[in-house]
DNA sequence: AGCTCCATTTGACTTACATCAATGCTATTT
DNA sequence: AAATAGCATTGATGTAAGTCAAATGGAGCT
């Protein structure tokens, strides 16, 4: 159970995610007590794919990658989840509760679960509250559609040019610094290609005059330019 | 409006979808009052991506492609919607309504337009229902995970074997006829490969005894080792 | 029948990306 | 300091699927 007191700053944190900003405080407070607050070392498994569901979580703080696994062992990416975030709340709805992805902590990381049964409780006093849930899910749904068609129909280039400009958080200027707070191989996974392929179109955007990069630190140096490449597709 | 007593058949079929079973009689008689039903030719558009959202649909009869279209003017089809089955249901609960893809008729069509905003009414005094609601938005958001990684993870063979098991009904049998009521090239579409490609993985299953095609008739010889192939990944 | 219009098929060729293998680098262990 | 391990880079090579172009074959029209 999550204390409102001990735990002001997490408290305070979690009424700026869009999910639960739509609870109102009352509700934020109610939900607490049925959330316990857990942290997570580098690598460690916070649930496996087809595990039975109780809880959806909130990230504190670290960082944690959403995977599909298939049978041959390889797995895809299919989003980090950022300080912030909630993931797995689509999954409580689900008839037959059952994770639809597996999660790990990418590094240290701390998080907030949430038990789904009596958060569907809280919702099931409020039909407000549970259709803000809908379109909470229907925007969820519209992203997926925008991955399905970044992913067919444009290249890999494409993708990576896109993913930075996703981290891009000021609008006004036309170059941005940005730290890769995810391992290359964990972004390529995310992006479905392979760390080779990354490192390689990396390369070429550089010698291009388009990005430095040293280490995990990129440099984006027209911004209005990369934007206009993606637009048009002209890579 | 759609009349209960003159569109007998309609109002009957409809009660077999999964959205509007969990209505019950009632609400789906209240819904017919905001509804009406209407014809569309062969490539019809029904409504462009981005167009301002009111309503949701229920395929009578016919079919229709939900496409999403990029600026150089190539269209991925993301689902062919057959008899039965809802579009765009997820899409009314946005807050800024717009459609998220396009939809036109891939044959001649019957269609049953409800209303969002007065479907969304019912909801909000049942929060049992919408919580249905958001039960299925999560098995979409689920099916759309599927779809994700069989693009990512499996190659053209692969898919295609996957969607023709995906239409076999009965279970019993090791061989199955089924008819291609779409194009080919919108299968290849909504596969995300080109209609030559398609066109050779055909002939290659052919050439390996595993299928017979004449026209838009395939016949599939050894489901079980087809579904062994998919399984396995050996293909 | 002959003609037009498409969808599909087939062949020749190209290409983006994957694969395989070697090497460099940094961090951690002993 | 030497050794080990894992990620990232680089080069050489392979390949699945795309592209381009031509041939085939229906379906519908005059």
């Amino acid at each position: 159970m999550l204390d409102k007191v001990l735990h002001a700053p997490i408290y305070q944190a979690m009424r700026q995610n869009p999910l639960f900003q739509m609870l109102g405080d009352e509700h934020i407070e109610q939900m607490l007590t049925f959330s316990y607050c857990k942290e997570y070392s580098q690598d460690q498994i916070i649930f496996q794919q087809g595990e039975p569901l109780n809880c959806f979580y909130y990230v504190c703080d670290g960082a944690v990658k959403l995977t599909r696994n298939t049978r041959n062992g390889d797995e895809k990416i299919i989003e980090v989840v950022c300080p912030g975030r909630t993931f797995a709340e689509a999954a409580i709805f689900m008839g037959v509760p059952q994770y639809p992805v597996s999660v790990s902590a990418i590094k240290r990381s701390t998080l907030v679960a949430i038990n789904g049964k009596e958060f569907i409780k809280i919702l099931k006093n409020d039909s407000d509250l549970t259709l803000k849930m809908l379109a909470h899910l229907s925007r969820r749904l519209h992203w997926m559609l925008s991955e399905l068609d970044k992913l067919t129909l444009h290249n890999a280039s494409f993708r990576i040019i896109d993913y930075f400009l996703s981290h891009v958080k000021d609008i006004s200027s036309n170059d941005y610094d940005l730290e890769l707070d995810v391992p290359k191989r964990d972004i390529a996974s995310r992006l479905s290609i392979k760390p080779e392929t990354l490192s390689r179109v990396l390369k070429s955007l550089q010698e291009r005059g388009l990005i430095t990069i040293q280490d995990n630190h990129i440099h984006l140096h027209n911004i209005f330019m990369l934007k206009r490449m993606v637009e048009l597709e002209e890579i």
